[in-house]
DNA sequence: GACGAATATTCCCGCGCAGGTATATAAATG
DNA sequence: CATTTATATACCTGCGCGGGAATATTCGTC
């Protein structure tokens, strides 16, 4: 994985609250589309973006998509995540973002066939 | 500084270069065109671009003009920038950029009225 | 002030990306 | 199979950026 691809994927607002909240844990797309609140269209296009960039992978898990971090991620993407998380602590917005994700990963642990949104 | 502004600086890999080698201390244009073998014009436009985005300071002396990282960056952009210091060890490209300044940077402490390329 | 060196700017082109609207696919449910 | 939910894709638009060619500016030297 070439360096500034990893820049190229955060160098977007979007996309960086994306890989911010992938970073606590897994979502599916509802669930980011509600804690964005941006359109679904945006956010599928983004998480396209990211996928075909390898900064995320993706699973189908019944009617939803779960869209994760690599699990193996090499050196420098690890070492950028973390860096991502420290300077993230002290923003209102990736703090909000996170907060809304803690209340909705819940929903995602219970699977249910039809999302929470 | 927004964090995202400090990704949009980085996702190309010409800032890329001229950031990492400005890492290593101040360098003028002339040495930096030289270090990345790359047209005047590239140089100077993407050194503009990095000024406007906060990015980057500058400084005539004589006929150079001397680029450096600002003086007192903000946490954000001094954790990246570790990030990237240690990302960049391990590609031969940044160390090949880095070693080149190293023999280019004598020449910028004796500080002549021109430069040695 | 003429010249050369160092650097910046202007003008042009092409491309890719961000965003929106509308439509398509896929899965679960009845 | 029809419907609803979840997600993806196709198509269009506008804009900003990367890159090159040519020109301008700034500084030092003679």
């Amino acid at each position: 994985m070439e360096l500034v691809q990893i820049y190229e994927c955060l160098c977007d607002r979007t996309r960086l609250r994306i890989v911010h909240l992938l970073t606590g844990g897994p979502l599916c797309v509802c669930h980011l589309q509600e804690i964005l609140d941006e359109p679904q269209v945006k956010v599928s296009k983004h998480l396209r973006y990211l996928k075909e960039h390898g900064m995320v992978e993706r699973e189908r898990q019944g009617a939803w998509m779960i869209y994760r971090l690599p699990g193996k991620p090499p050196r420098e993407l690890r070492a950028n995540l973390a860096c991502l998380q420290d300077c993230a602590r002290e923003d209102a917005t990736f703090a909000r973002d996170a907060k809304r994700a803690a209340r909705l990963r819940p929903a995602l642990a219970k699977s249910g066939p039809f999302c929470a949104c």
